[in-house]
DNA sequence: CAAATTACTTGCAAAAAACAAGTAAAATGA
DNA sequence: TCATTTTACTTGTTTTTTGCAAGTAATTTG
């Protein structure tokens, strides 16, 4: 249960919410560790934005593949970021949304933003 | 120079300012290029936090392998968001320092944090 | 000047991403 | 209603990226 570091000292293997062994206590380690990669922050950009079917990711201009946009929903739902809904449309299909925890990503992606407007030609936004 | 995609229309290709080409002209994607995966904004943080030099990156709790963090410092330079100096202490050795560019991504990286922090149980933070 | 440190590079195995194709359930249309 | 299309994936294969272990050359320290 506890583990030698160099030194040897013990700590306790910290986790996080969907019990994934931590790489340190770093707040901002801990989001990467969820959040740092390629895909997953477009998927949330996309939920952000209104969009909820998988569909809809997938037709996004960057191309996501679809074994990739699949297990990115998973994580999401795995960390409690999104959850899943009935679609609005009827259906019997369901869709995506956004938990508590998902929407408080609004301020990382609007910054985020930011800095591509600011800081890279050629970009443009969509969000507001 | 111009490409075909869907429906026969063409586009201009989408470089970033290191010349690379852009998944969408979408300013969160086009961040994503440069930032999106598990290590780079972890050395941004510590360039933040006001270290400078490879040993001191590679002391982070997070265990940043060498050959990764080589190449995600050669990346930062590459796209202007650090840039080398000599080291304070006199030696005649290198050390990194965060552009204007490289500084700008402050809000992101304080944003993440206190998602963190917020959302993900046993995080805590050293920046302010 | 010998030993240690620094800032990398190289080689290799493992993991992840990309690409192509397939599939089963649901929806649509004739 | 029943064949066709769409949706939401899954599976298999190739390519790329990641991570680890070691090595190395240029400093720096004792």
């Amino acid at each position: 249960m506890s583990e030698k570091i160099r030194g040897g000292r013990s700590r306790r293997e910290l986790k996080n919410g969907a019990g994934e062994v931590l790489r340190s206590p770093c707040p901002v380690a801990c989001a990467l560790d969820i959040l740092g990669d390629r895909w997953t922050l477009l998927v949330i950009r996309d939920l952000l934005l209104g969009r909820s079917r998988f569909k809809d990711f997938a037709a996004s201009p960057e191309g996501i593949p679809s074994n990739i946009l699949s297990e990115r929903l998973g994580r999401l739902l795995r960390h409690g970021l999104a959850e899943q809904v009935p679609a609005e449309d009827g259906t019997m299909r369901l869709g995506y949304r956004l938990t508590e925890k998902g929407r408080a990503l609004g301020p990382v992606l609007r910054t985020l933003r930011d800095w591509g407007l600011k800081w890279e030609p050629s970009t443009e936004a969509r969000m507001k």
